[in-house]
DNA sequence: GTTAAATTGTTTAAAAGTAAACAGTTTGCC
DNA sequence: GGCAAACTGTTTACTTTTAAACAATTTAAC
């Protein structure tokens, strides 16, 4: 498919250039206005590289242990809430929870008042593993935002919450 | 799939429960130690629905725009640490470049002391679509962070960048 | 100088995510 | 009651993303 655009002698002053690097890049892109967008895409995957890095092997997978923690915290919780709740589409929430239903670690209840819903809850097994991981999760978290001082980490989790629209003031 | 796990009538004091918000889920979640990690997944997706509802329509897309942003800024460039950067694979980076490049918005133009690598450079048209939609680009995310005023918009960068590692001190 | 290792992309096969259509249930209106 | 509209998920088909293997070129070690 590479169009093989071969550099001609027809340019001899053309010098081999320094190659670009990522800072310059990424200094290049600091001197627009408004790129917040881009720093807090690039910011999000740098954190969940790590992340994900720091919990491989684990049994659980972050999207499942959030998805888990949600539910122990909120018992009952109908699956579309929860998807909307996370960005994620109501057809891969479904095949999320199938998953973690096939391995018991939660179980769909259908009330009898609206046969449509299905309310979520842990199992056992479930909560033992909310249980397990939780200080893994801490723990991995505090070592990713260790260049953040405490005041800082609260001043950006507030500012984030507030992007996000959870802060009405 | 889905095992009918209906409520049986053995458990009749159990009325039908107050169905749990988003905002409940996420308000259990902020009780809690280091969720800056969820809060900033949360915060990015947000905005990029937005940012993706804005430029609906648009010749070219976000990422797409971001590329070419990058090429004209830094012309040259290496494919592979374009990559890098924007932390796609890759492979996907190939793709992408590919079909910019049969767009004909952009070359490659491998060098001659170095025939494995491919710099890239904008053709003019490409220069004409980053000029053409940065001013729509700043102004959708100026309205999308406008629940944020000056000092936090530029206090929520600064975080970002140094949570992405972008900061030394 | 030859050969082993590193660099730099590309191709292919699998996984994850999404949109669109579908199905069961409930509500509201006549 | 009976039928249309809304609610709540699921299924299927498609697109996007990724991992793994591959290919071409350059550097380095002997």
């Amino acid at each position: 498919m590479a169009t093989k655009n071969l550099q001609t002698d027809s340019a001899p002053a053309e010098l081999a250039r320094t190659p670009v690097t990522k800072q310059q890049i990424i200094e290049s892109l600091c001197g627009l206005e408004k790129t917040a967008g881009f720093s807090i895409r690039i910011a999000e995957l740098t954190i969940f590289e790590q992340l994900y890095t720091h919990l491989k092997g684990s049994e659980i997978s972050i999207g499942e242990f959030t998805i888990l923690r949600c539910i122990g915290l909120n018992p009952g919780l109908r699956q579309g809430v929860l998807a909307d709740t996370l960005h994620v589409k109501w057809p891969s929430m479904t095949k999320l929870i199938n998953a973690l239903e096939l391995r018991r670690l939660l179980k769909r209840v259908v009330p009898l008042n609206n046969r449509r819903s299905v309310e979520l809850e842990l199992t056992p097994e479930g909560e033992v593993m909310v249980e397990k991981y939780a200080p893994k999760f801490i723990a991995a978290e505090s070592e990713i935002f260790s260049m953040l001082d405490d005041d800082e980490y609260k001043q950006l989790e507030k500012l984030l919450r507030k992007a996000a629209g959870w802060l009405k003031e």
